[in-house]
DNA sequence: ATGGCCCGTAGAACGGGA
């Protein structure tokens, strides 16, 4: 099983690469952030010619999740009946979904950058309240993975200077300790358990020629349960997908399980 | 150089991203 998460930064600017990428890789699942638009926007049809269902939740402008497989989902959460701030009233961030057996949850965690921000109050209460979700809703020990954008460099070897970056809200200690308290529960960042040296990204920055200069951070993750993990055969970073014209400033993450 | 780019919403700049 293929599973892949990718930061589109909106899908209607990304359709023809998303279509194309889905061609060329073809996973079982592939998990989107900030697609950018609202469900009526949202181009079901172009996905399900590719041979993709979809499920989403978006708002205008800002944030948008969805999730898109081969196989048919089931028990779809939009996040409608979750606790705020995970529920998508205010900004869609979480959808989840069962596909072959495995529960897949997609999130946009938010940016909250700026440590003096609202933004970064709300970044951590939001994790707390993923952590509640999974420790009401789930147990370790079933086939769960979430998938997305998390904003957090989980380690210095993930970001090509980490030292500037542990004083906000994407690499300091307080964010890193909600990110290690996920992991507590059971789930394995199966990308970092791969690669451990680092030094691999999933974000460069627009300016200052950041990819070019790999000056990036990995802060897209797939997070799973110790007995998706074990399976887990490979993962890796589609570097291509930052290539070329009108790139993502977000490379796909992928991870095989056997 | 506390900027440089890109997106959507605008219908000009601006908020947000990281």
């Amino acid at each position: 099983m293929k599973i892949a998460t990718w930061n589109v930064n909106s899908v209607r600017s990304r359709l023809d690469r998303l279509i194309a990428w889905l061609g060329e890789h073809k996973p079982d699942v592939l998990c989107l952030q900030e697609l950018k638009c609202q469900e009526h926007q949202f181009p079901f049809e172009d996905i399900a010619r590719a041979g993709y269902h979809a499920v989403m939740i978006g708002q205008k402008s800002y944030n948008g999740v969805a999730i898109l497989s081969r196989a048919e989902p089931g028990d779809i959460k939009p996040a409608t009946d979750l606790a705020a701030p995970l529920d998508s009233d205010d900004q869609a961030r979480l959808i989840s979904a069962s596909v072959d057996g495995v529960r897949i949850i997609c999130v946009y965690v938010p940016n909250g950058s700026d440590m003096t921000s609202d933004g970064y109050s709300y970044k951590l209460a939001w994790l707390d309240a993923l952590g509640d979700m999974l420790r009401q809703e789930y147990s370790p020990e079933e086939s769960l993975v979430i998938c997305g954008d998390t904003n957090i460099i989980a380690r210095d070897c993930d970001a090509a200077n980490p030292q500037p970056w542990r004083a906000t809200g994407m690499g300091c200690q307080a964010v890193r300790n909600k990110f290690d308290e996920l992991c507590r529960w059971g789930l394995v960042d199966v990308f970092g358990q791969k690669h451990p040296e680092g030094g691999l990204f999933s974000w460069w920055d627009y300016r200052q020629l950041g990819f070019a200069k790999n000056r990036g951070l990995r802060i897209d993750h797939i997070l799973t349960t110790r007995t998706l993990a074990k399976k887990c055969t490979d993962a890796y970073i589609d570097r291509d997908q930052r290539k070329g014209h009108k790139p993502s400033d977000h490379a796909p993450v992928i991870a095989i399980f056997e």
